[in-house]
DNA sequence: GTCTATAGGCCGATAGAC
DNA sequence: GTCTATCGGCCTATAGAC
């Protein structure tokens, strides 16, 4: 539970030579290039500058690197998401950490992992879970304010938080895998129709 | 591409003796308890009741096994999709379709294998932006025959048939993904605002 | 902390007999 | 078509020297 300054220890883990975060680095980019199931211990030394029994040094066993990695990874987005609840185009914002190609991607891998991960499938699940609640929750908070229309949106159509937190986290995620495989049919114009229900909520 | 009765040679593969379908049915059924990476030439054959060495004389490689799975799956899907956009209730049928688990698993199973298998990855683009374009067409056919309202979901809002098609699909698979990881946080919610809007649309 | 060495396992794929 | 036998490779993880 140590808190290292995520802030400064991130990006060139490699040439601070801090061989943890050296490892984290290099295993999240093996996952988003070519998927969880090419993560091996070899491959993650080679690219993190290693030898792979060094890896397990740090990390006993392979699960132990992954639910580093989805640690690491669990307290960015959190910042992300309290920057996001709190700034002046909340809904909007929450949209743009959605959308965000590297963590999305992640969090897909992650779900695939737990499929056949015992260790990984709880800690998933409970992310899973606690993710879906602090939009619910944020988005309450902004309908509340006034931030978000309970016009045509909300009323008639029966629109919740709770329906609204889904819709946005179903959108952005098939967004981010399509354009990862190359497909973006049909992609622009459901950007548009976001953007179209973002200015609408935004006008209150 | 020839064309075997894909009716009659499905289910009970093994009792029947033919080992090919056999070992489709046998590398579906890992790829869904246990996710794409856990599907080897030992496991796939041990599963089907043969010995490893015998799936390669079918299937040379386990590329050339992913891609015979992914045509039968696809073969299939076509069948229900005809089936259900014929239907007097197509929207609902469709709706059903895309969230079928076994299929929808196995297309995201699929999806991620894409990202890191050369040979499977142009298979699953051209698929993917296949059933894209059909669910649109059928979705225009159907508002042009009066079948879904062009009331206050349509002009108001926006909502388009692409725009239509890629919300259901991104729905049913968070839907589908979340329930395989034993989350249902909200399901319940949304399951009832689907609802409202197919009965909306079906009261034409 | 980092090194060398290595145990022990599952993997894909092929050769060749029947 | 199905069998036996087997090669070479990559994998996780540990032991033990420095």
């Amino acid at each position: 539970m140590k808190k290292l300054s995520s802030r400064s220890s991130q990006r060139k883990a490699e040439e601070k030579s801090n061989p943890r975060a050296a490892i984290l680095d290099a295993t999240e980019r093996i996952m988003l290039e070519a998927g969880y199931a090419a993560v091996s211990s070899r491959k993650v030394a080679t690219r993190a500058g290693l030898r792979s029994q060094l890896l397990h040094y740090y990390f006993r066993t392979m699960d132990d690197l992954f639910i580093a990695v989805f640690q690491r990874l669990e307290d960015q987005h959190d910042e992300h998401f309290a920057r996001a609840a709190a700034s002046d185009h909340p809904i909007r914002e929450l949209w743009k950490l959605s959308m965000n190609p590297a963590s999305t991607g992640l969090v897909l891998e992650f779900t695939a992992l737990a499929t056949h991960r015992k260790a990984i499938r709880a800690l998933i699940e409970r992310s899973a879970r606690r993710d879906r609640s602090m939009h619910v929750a944020a988005i309450t908070g902004i309908m509340g304010r006034g931030g978000i229309g309970a016009q045509d949106l909300s009323p008639a159509v029966g629109l919740s938080p709770t329906v609204l937190a889904l819709l946005m986290a179903s959108v952005a995620r098939t967004l981010v895998t399509e354009s990862a495989l190359g497909v973006s049919d049909g992609h622009a114009e459901m950007l548009a129709f976001v953007e179209r229900q973002l200015r609408r909520m935004e006008s209150r």
